[in-house]
DNA sequence: CTGTGGATCTTCT
DNA sequence: GAAGATCCACAGT
């Protein structure tokens, strides 16, 4: 079942801890990949130094300022994407970044997409998993409710959620030391070893 | 297996 | 003009 638009309206630190098990799928050109959500990181807007958002609304950020359900893409070191998830509602400026996935559906197609790398290596990591999935730049502003890209509801994948400290994100001052990444507890596909 | 540094470009100062 | 919510190749152990 794909998760509707009320799920993502409520606020960042709920939506980044629920995401956990959740089944994050593209479909694109009729070709389908997916795999479960095993780590991701709340970035909570006016109250978080190291959120995108933190210092307002800008070309990059206007997203952020939007209803949740949609997709917020940019680009890293020049070369990586890294996919998030707008939170709640209009003009509260909150986004789940995903992190890892455990792949499920289409793994021959992000192996070809990573280069035949190992299973292991598919989408530990936010740069990986949007590479595997085919996730680039076009993608943002994209509705999660819609055909291309959507999170849908797994079955049988029950597990302990952890929460831990954000990655590189020091530069953050007192936010940096919160509490808002959440991981599905003893996974192997997690971007940190 | 671990550690280090390079790649590469958008955004805001 | 500098730094960043990163990844990978390559060198050394």
């Amino acid at each position: 079942m794909k998760l509707p638009r009320e799920f993502y309206l409520r606020d960042g630190l709920t939506v980044a801890r629920e995401l956990i098990g959740k089944k994050l799928v593209t479909n694109l050109s009729e070709k389908v990949t997916g795999g479960i959500i095993v780590e991701t990181e709340a970035y909570m807007g006016t109250l978080d130094a190291a959120a995108h958002s933190y210092r307002g609304k800008t070309e990059r950020t206007k997203i952020f300022f939007g209803a949740g359900g949609f997709v917020y893409v940019y680009l890293i070191y020049g070369m990586h994407i890294c996919t998030n998830v707008v939170a709640n509602v209009e003009n509260i400026p909150e986004a789940v970044l995903i992190r890892a996935l455990e792949p499920v559906d289409g793994v021959e197609l992000m192996k070809v997409r990573r280069g035949n790398k190992n299973l292991r290596e598919l989408c530990s990591g936010p740069g990986k998993l949007s590479q595997a999935m085919g996730i680039t730049k076009n993608f943002y502003g994209a509705d999660l409710c819609g055909e291309e890209i959507f999170i849908e509801t797994t079955e049988n994948f029950s597990v302990e959620v952890k929460a831990t400290k954000r990655i590189n994100v020091d530069y953050a001052g007192a936010a940096a030391d919160y509490l808002w990444r959440f991981v599905a507890a003893d996974n192997a596909f997690l971007s940190v070893k």
